[in-house]
DNA sequence: TGTCATAGGTCAATCGATTAAACAATGTTA
DNA sequence: TAACATTGTTTAATCGATTGACCTATGACA
């Protein structure tokens, strides 16, 4: 910038202000100071800029594990919406473990992130958003949003799927198949999607008069998914078993589908699948997966806006899923 | 950090080494130093002293297109690798756009990254990464590597997988299991990854003496895979059509099993398929995928270190893929 | 006792940009 | 013609940390 000025003859300040395009520049100063800074080659120090602005244009994301194709599929939407704000992606990868994901949140508020959207891991509690949250009775140091999953009582702005009416929707497709006996595959009590997709479920069923669901957990993983439905087809007939299963997860139920098939059957006649997310292979597996669909693509956008502009105190916004109805999910018999 | 230096009652300066624990300061004094920073909750602003240093932790990673999952693999090492290294991610997505590539090279400059790991946009020449590389003559401005996807005659560090080979492997494969007709199914002529992974295929059909392969060239689709297998198994009996086929990626390879069930038969049995990447999901699909293994760990780290210290001139480091026999894959009858 | 090394700090410049306030030149108004 | 706007630019401070040069005790040695 010192090389342009000197080239231009001005002083830096001036050449600052022109190259933003201050009202206060000359149109004549101003293109004279463009042309070189193109001819010399100038890069823009944005760091420098941050630094005497005390703002920055870095926003962190931090994804709690990128094993789940569909945590990617939320970044990738989170980073188109960034970009568009003209602002930066700073990636974190926590890999479920609490200690990374603190120390991710340190290194960006060391880095000068001005915003944060976190998938946070399970088990996060305020404790562990120390680093952007030291005072509990004040603000998050810059703008946080938590996306996809919740963590209650934390009055932190969070964009979230609406999992409880997902559960319920779920169950309630199964049910209007005829299924009686249903069996809920996947998540666990620590996390907020699992949680509230499982209460949902539950409620749908026990609101048709059905006997209660079994509950079988286990970590969001094709294998458990394809252990489960081998499992579940093993047990003798099919009177003493499940018709039908709602899977916590596609990636789930992408294993139970894989696991009904290698039992030589078929999800319809066998044992219905639904899973839940609507990832992008979901309709491409064969046979297509039956399956409640999240606006990843909504809570992606929302949050990052609320990552630049903190919205209203705690606002908590739910968006609503949709069912998409493929093949796993059969009618049953009698 | 002026705060922390008026606490202990010291200058600045002093504050400054005693928090990197420079042997000029006394261990007490920076005890003090060091407890008052906890107190008062101070927070290291990474920028600044970046921007003194005129270095950078900071390493941009650029993928060309994340709707590939293979690509996040990728970026889970790369990661992880730089993490250790006491790096940060930079991150940014092209959606296989040129100018969104050049862009986000361009701010990765000015946010003054210390290095660049590169997936590049198919079509990607040494113009686009100017920003970057701005004289010809000279190198780079940061260190900047390629990995997965080569580019000729850029005499820059490369880190790649031996695509040809993974391609002679694929067709040998084949040819084990008696096939003689053998398709190629996606890529094309603008990646090095498409183009060697085809020419290696086939030269060892070639050299096995059989007809040289059809080539199907497609975008990197479940969707193509899928249309691909069922145009092929439509075409009039097994004499007049292909026995094998050989896939650019396992996305593509994932299509064409789904593609292949949805016509009523099965890989093994009709139209067996090889994939070339092992994805994660490859072995939990149904059938379970024979494809050729790369080395994504291996690329991701390494990439990541020539990120950081430059490696010598344009060195191109291809590392072996392998083998994974798994049930996609049929011996021919006769 | 005078000289010198050493330990432990302080001073002040610096990285690259931004910005409030001061200033000079020109035009405008009373 | 004196007072005042207006326009375009410069001055100098600032963001937060780092670092080479300089300074001051204290103890060691001759």
């Amino acid at each position: 910038m010192r090389d342009i000025a000197e080239d231009v003859g001005v002083t830096v300040a001036t050449a600052s202000m022109a190259l933003r395009a201050h009202p206060r520049i000359s149109p004549q100063t101003r293109t004279k100071v463009t042309e070189a800074a193109v001819r010399l080659g100038y890069i823009y120090n944005r760091a420098a800029a941050n630094l005497r602005q005390t703002r920055s244009s870095l926003i962190a994301v931090c994804l709690s594990d990128a094993s789940n194709p569909v945590f990617n599929e939320f970044l990738i939407h989170v980073e188109a919406e960034l970009r568009g704000q003209g602002r930066q992606v700073f990636l974190g990868i926590a890999r479920d473990e609490l200690t990374l994901q603190s120390q991710f949140l340190q290194t960006a508020m060391e880095q000068g992130v001005g915003g944060i959207v976190l998938i946070p891991v399970r088990g996060t509690t305020r404790a562990h958003l120390r680093p952007v949250w030291p005072d509990e009775r004040a603000e998050p140091l810059v703008p946080t949003v938590l996306i996809s999953r919740g963590l209650e009582g934390l009055n932190l702005p969070q964009v979230l799927n609406d999992d409880r009416r997902a559960g319920t929707m779920a169950a309630e497709c199964l049910i209007a198949h005829g299924h009686q006996r249903i069996i809920w595959v996947g998540g666990g009590q620590d996390t907020s999607t699992a949680r509230d997709r499982q209460a949902g479920a539950a409620q749908a069923i026990a609101q048709a008069g059905l006997p209660a669901m079994e509950v079988l957990h286990g970590p969001t993983l094709r294998r458990f998914g394809l252990d489960a439905a081998q499992a579940i087809l093993k047990r003798s007939g099919p009177a003493g078993r499940p018709t039908a299963a709602i899977c916590f997860s596609d990636l789930i139920a992408f294993g139970m589908v894989a696991g009904i098939l290698r039992s030589g059957t078929t999800p319809a006649e066998s044992l219905s699948v639904i899973g839940c997310d609507d990832m992008e292979e979901a309709e491409l597996i064969h046979p297509p997966l039956t399956t409640i669909a999240v606006n990843k693509e909504g809570i992606g956008r929302l949050g990052a806006q609320h990552a630049i502009t903190r919205p209203g105190a705690s606002v908590v916004t739910r968006l609503p899923p949709r069912l998409i109805l493929r093949a796993t999910v059969g009618q049953v018999a009698g």
